[in-house]
Order: structure tokens, then C-alpha cells, then sequence
DNA sequence: TCATTTCCTGACCGTATGGTCAAGTCATAC
DNA sequence: GTATGACTTGACCATACGGTCAGGAAATGA
């Protein structure tokens, strides 16, 4: 009986690795098809090529078009709003909002497809993520505008419209992946390096904290370039 | 004779309006549509039914879908190259960039459509203007790069890398009109009003002005809240 | 008036695409 | 063994789309 439960089990959780797994792969191809050709140009033939399945078993787990494009939405605008994890617990706006710069320009490397699902998504007028906008996004921001008056309230940071410097992080930092192959270009063809892409993000912090006077947090890193003074 | 001249040459412009006519229709329909739906999403009737046109003749215009988004992409950039007229002999940073602010913010609003097709292009990695990428927009680049460098070795602006401060530019204004939609719906659902574009354009300088160490310059526009000081 | 050129458009065509389906395979359960 | 249920897939279908074309309207020129 032990035996039979356990083998049970087993087969049950094998059943839906297979699931998982298959919806897996086609989400990372869907994420990739999507951002390269925009919904409307992506097919689903080439997401199941790219996915390396027949397109009927695509239809298998996602029953439309529209279904997997709105599973692979949702699931960057996850990774999206965790990004304010570090946002939030922080002492100071240095401290937070390089934190956030850091993380966000993370994802822009990181999901470079994603970033640009969920622009060429709101761009199009969020079409099926519109509600999310309205609920979870609003709130998200609402929380966030209200932390950053605090801090200007408490002295920490110039008296900026926190609307306005939400805008120019979220701008900002997605930039790397939107127009990534913009920046590709002018970089001479390359995509950037490591280097590169910490120069990027140190530049990003510098200005923002500079900007908005709160660059003398204790935590704010110290610019370190090897140049004469 | 001097009569027939006249009318021919009459004629022959009447001629050129109606097609003049007719491509700023198809042009103008076209960047809404290509900009809402996107290039795969976008389609022929819809361009045609928006410009009030049947469809045939769109094609009497325009040889292609093709050959109408590369009209449509080019105009924008030629928008977009014009817009750093005011950039360039500018005495100091604080005169220049700001005014540069002030121009890319007016081509957001203005120019809102064209601004989500330059992105989406672009996201999609430029298939229609790469030869536009490496050549034009380099050479924008490198001239500005070069300014900005200037301005920094004379010390009228902190050591900051100019590319960056390029694309940080480039970013947060243009997110206006790419991101307008979420923005929109994080007013409340009411598009940005006048005061509101006037304190968006005012944040953005103030910040990026402040953050390069350039808010001093005496050309800067004076901050002119009716707060108690 | 008549020829010429430009412009206009309904009807049509080939293809590509999203989606369906029936007939499987395969592992498990009893 | 065999019933069960999840998974797989080649073949198929209806539709929508980009593009064509022939024939006509309208403007122009002589």
C-alpha cells in the first residue's frame, strides 16, 4: 500500500514535469517569438519550431494564441513588480533607489524579451493587461510615490514630483533592453560586456541619486574610475 | 503662351497635391495603425478604412506594406534627427540639454504614434532601418558624444560618460509617448494635461540638470514655483 | 474634340495562419 | 491483460491577408 502510494506519487509528479517542462519550453520560445516580431507578427508555427515541438501540442497547453501570449505577459509583469523587493526595506532613497536601479538593469540583461513583450504590451495599449494596470500596478505605484515623499518629507532627497523619478527609473533602466540593439549598434556591434554593463548601471545611479540630491547616502558606492583627478 | 504656362503649371500642381494629398492621408492613418497593432498586427484595410480610402488604392501609392512602414519609420527618424537642433550651439550644457529635453518632450506629445513605431522598430532589431542605425545615428551619436565630452573637459558639467547621459535622455523623454498608455492610467485614466506636460518636462530637466552638475547654468530656466522658499 | 496621363476601385487570387480533430502512443492502475 | 487518462501529431479547414488587375473615371494638353 506504502509502495503503491509512493509509486503513485512518483508517476503523478512525473506527469506533471512533462507538463511543466513542455509548458516551459514553449513559454521561453513564445517570449522570445513574441518580442522579436510583436504579437501579431509571431506565429505560433515558428514558437513550436523554435520550441521544438509540432504546433498541435502547442494548442495542447495553451488553447489560443491569446492565452499564451497573456500567460507569458503575466509572467514579466511578475519579475516586473518583485524587482521593488530591495525598493522597499531601505533606510534611506540612495540606498533604495540604487538598489532598484541595480535590480531592474539585472532584468533589462536578464529578460531582455520579457522587457520587450511588456512594452510592445502597453505601447498597444495593454490590450490584456489592462486590469493589472488599473489594480496592482496603480497600487504598486501608490506605495512607492508615498515612500518617496517620506523621504522628501524627511529631508533625504530634493523635493522631486515621485511620479516623475518613477518614470525616469522604470524609463531608464528598460532602455538597455528595449533598444538594446539601438545601444548594440552604437557599441559598435556588440552587445555590452560585463564591464559595460556595471559602467551602465553606475552611470544611471550617479546621475539619478546626483539628481535628485541624495548621492551622499552612507551606502551610495564610491565613484572608483582610475582617472587623474 | 504666358497664360498656358500658367495654367500648366497649375495643373501640374494640382496634380502633385492630390497625390501629396493622398500619401499624407495614407501616412498619417498608417503611423496610428502600425503604432497601435504593429507591423505584423497592422493591416492593409484597416490603414485603408483610417484613411478613408479603398484599399487598391493604397497600393497605387504605396507598392507595398513594406515599402509604406519604411515612409513612416523614416519620417519619425528624420523627426527625431531634427530634434537636436537646439542641442547643438548651445553656449553650455544646462542651455542645451534642456532645451534638448524640452524638444523630445514636445515629439512625444506631438508626435506619439511615430515615437511607438520608431520603439517597435527598433525592438525589433531595425529590419528596415539598420543601414539608418550604423551610418546617420552613429555619426549623431559620435557629434554629440563629442560636444558633451567638451563640455565636461571644460568643467561645466561633472565627468559623466556621454553615451549614457544620451540614452538616459533619449529614454525617459521618449517614454512619455511610448509608455503613454500606462502613464495615462496611473493619472487616473485621464491623458497628461497641459500643466502636467509643463511639470513632467520640468521634472525631467531639474533632475538630469542637477544629476550631470550642469543646474547652474545661467541660461537654466529659474524654478519658478509658487511654493513659500 | 480627342489623346494622354494620372488616378481610382471592385473583384479576384494564392498563400499563410490560427485552430481543429481523429487517430494514435505511452505510462499507469487494477 | 486491459481499461484509463494524459500526451502527441499529421492532416485538414476556414479565414484573412497582401497583393494584382482590368477597366473605368477624371484631369490635362493640343
Amino acid at each position: 500500500m506504502e509502495g503503491s502510494a509512493q509509486v503513485s506519487r512518483i508517476s503523478r509528479a512525473r506527469r506533471t514535469d512533462i507538463r511543466r517542462e513542455n509548458e516551459r519550453l514553449i513559454l521561453k520560445a513564445a517570449e522570445k517569438v513574441f518580442a522579436e516580431a510583436g504579437f501579431g507578427g509571431a506565429t505560433m508555427q515558428l514558437i513550436a519550431d523554435m520550441a521544438g515541438l509540432p504546433k498541435a501540442n502547442l494548442h495542447y497547453y495553451f488553447a489560443t494564441k491569446e492565452d499564451l501570449y497573456r500567460r507569458v505577459v503575466q509572467d514579466i509583469f511578475q519579475i516586473w513588480l518583485h524587482a521593488a523587493d530591495c525598493f522597499d526595506n531601505a533606510p534611506d532613497p540612495a540606498t533604495g533607489i540604487a538598489s532598484y536601479i541595480a535590480a531592474k538593469m539585472r532584468i533589462s540583461r536578464d529578460h531582455p524579451f520579457g522587457s520587450k513583450v511588456w512594452a510592445s504590451e502597453v505601447m498597444h495599449g495593454a490590450p490584456v493587461i489592462q486590469d493589472y494596470l488599473e489594480t496592482t500596478l496603480r497600487a504598486w505605484t501608490e506605495g512607492r510615490v508615498a515612500a518617496i515623499q517620506r523621504w522628501i518629507d524627511e529631508g533625504l532627497m530634493q523635493p522631486i514630483d515621485p511620479r516623475h523619478l518613477l518614470y525616469m527609473l522604470w524609463a531608464t533602466t528598460q532602455h538597455y533592453a528595449d533598444f538594446g540593439h539601438q545601444i548594440e549598434t552604437l557599441n559598435g556591434g556588440r552587445p555590452l560586456s560585463d564591464r559595460q554593463w556595471k559602467a551602465a548601471t553606475q552611470s544611471v545611479t550617479d546621475i539619478i541619486l546626483r539628481g535628485i540630491g541624495a548621492s551622499r547616502g552612507p551606502a551610495a558606492p564610491a565613484p572608483r574610475k582610475d582617472q587623474s583627478p
